[in-house]
DNA sequence: GCCTCATAGTCAAATTGTTGAATAATCAGA
DNA sequence: TCTGATTATTCAACAATTTGACTATGAGGC
C-alpha cells in the first residue's frame, strides 16, 4: 500500500481536494508515482477513515463544492514509519522498451513515431519541470537554496524527474535517428 | 496486458524456460518490465494455450526437467500489432522519490541510507549492462555495431537502461551528499 | 440553444500484481 | 550426513490498478 504514502506526501505541501490531486498526479507527482483520478479519491476516503487525513467541505460559488483534506498528526507519524522502512527497488514498465528491444523483428518506422513523441512529450515535461523549480527556488539560485532553503524535498524530486526526462528525450532521439538511419541503408543494399 | 508482450519480446532471441525468464526479468529486462516469478510462469502457461509459444519438455540429468518456450508465427503477429499501437506512457513508481519528497519533515539519515543502498545498486546494474553490451557487441565498435550490426533492439535497450542507473546513481549520491551536508549544518545552528 | 471543456466526484467490474507457502531434485561444503 | 544454495515450478489468497461508465454545475464559443 505505498499510494497511500505517495498522497500522505503530496498533503505535506498543502491542503489539496481529490481533484487537484488527480492533477499532481499527472504531472507533477507523476515524476515518482502515477495513480488514476478513482484510486486517488478511493485512497483519500481510507486515509480519512483512518484518521491520516482530515477533511473538510468547501463550498464554492461558479462551480461543484469540493473536499479538501490535510494530514494529520497520525499521517505524518505514519509516513515517518514508512521513511525508515527499506525502499522497494523502483518499478519502471515501459511499453516503448519492449517495442525498441523487438525493434529487429518488427516494422520500424511505428517504433521510430513512437520514440519521438515521446522525446516530445519528455520535453513538455522538461519545461515543466524547470518552471516548478524556478518557482519553488523563488530568488536563490540553485546552489544557495538547495544549501540554505526551506522545503528541498520537492525541489530534490523535480531534479530527478528533470534528469529522467532528459536522458528519455535524449535516448529517443538518438535511437529514432539510428532506426531511420538503418532502415534507409537497408532499402538502398 | 502488456507482460505478455514483454514476455514475447524476450522469446524472440531464443528459447527460454519460465525459471530463466526470470532471471532475464530480474535484471536484463527489469530495465523495462520487471515480473515476479508466479506472473511468468503464469503468463507462458495462458501464451500458451493462446498458442503464441510453444512449449516443449527438456529432459535433464543432474537438475529438474524443465519446459523451454519458443515464439510461434501468431506470437510474432501479435507483438508486430502491439507494436503498431500506440505506446502507453512509461508507468514508474518509486518508493524512495516519495521519501526524499517528504523529507523536510523526516528525519534524513535513513533516507541518505537508502540513496546510498539504491546509488550501489545502480552501480552493479551498470556494470551489468556495460559487460552484457559488450559481448552483444563482440568484436566490433559501438558506432560500427549500431550501423551495420545485427539485433540491436537488445543493445538500445542497454544503453536505455545504462544512461537510467547513470542518472540515478548520480542523483543518488549528490542528492545524499546534499542531504548530509544540510544535517550537519543544522546541527551546528 | 447547443456543444464542448473544466471542475468535482462516484461506482462497479475486470485485470494485474503481490505475498506467502509448497514441492522436488541436485550439488557443494562442513 | 546435515545444511543451505540453485534449479524448476505451482497454488491460493489478497491487494492494487485499470477501464469504462455515470452524475452534476458552470463557463465560453458558435
Amino acid at each position: 500500500m505505498a499510494l497511500r504514502h505517495a498522497v500522505l506526501a503530496a498533503l505535506l505541501h498543502g491542503e489539496y481536494s481529490g481533484y487537484q490531486l488527480t492533477k499532481v498526479f499527472d504531472v507533477g507527482v507523476a515524476n515518482f508515482w502515477y495513480a488514476a483520478p478513482q484510486q486517488l479519491y478511493a485512497e483519500l476516503t481510507r486515509l480519512e477513515h483512518d484518521d491520516l487525513v482530515t477533511g473538510r467541505e468547501v463550498v464554492q460559488q461558479n462551480r461543484p463544492n469540493k473536499r479538501v483534506f490535510t494530514i494529520t498528526d497520525d499521517g505524518l507519524a505514519e509516513l515517518r514509519r514508512f521513511a525508515t522502512a527499506p525502499a522497494k527497488p523502483l518499478a519502471l514498465r515501459d511499453d516503448l522498451a519492449v517495442k525498441v528491444h523487438a525493434v529487429d523483428r518488427l516494422d520500424p518506422e511505428p517504433v521510430i513515431e513512437q520514440l519521438e513523441e515521446r522525446a516530445a512529450t519528455a520535453a513538455v515535461k522538461l519545461a515543466f519541470y524547470e518552471r516548478t523549480m524556478r518557482d519553488l527556488r523563488g530568488d536563490l539560485d540553485e546552489r544557495s537554496f538547495l544549501r540554505q532553503g526551506r522545503g528541498i524535498g520537492p525541489y530534490l524530486t523535480c531534479q530527478a524527474g528533470h534528469r529522467l526526462e532528459q536522458q528519455t528525450r535524449e535516448w529517443c532521439l538518438t535511437t529514432a535517428d539510428l532506426l531511420r538511419l538503418r532502415a534507409r541503408t537497408e532499402k538502398t543494399v
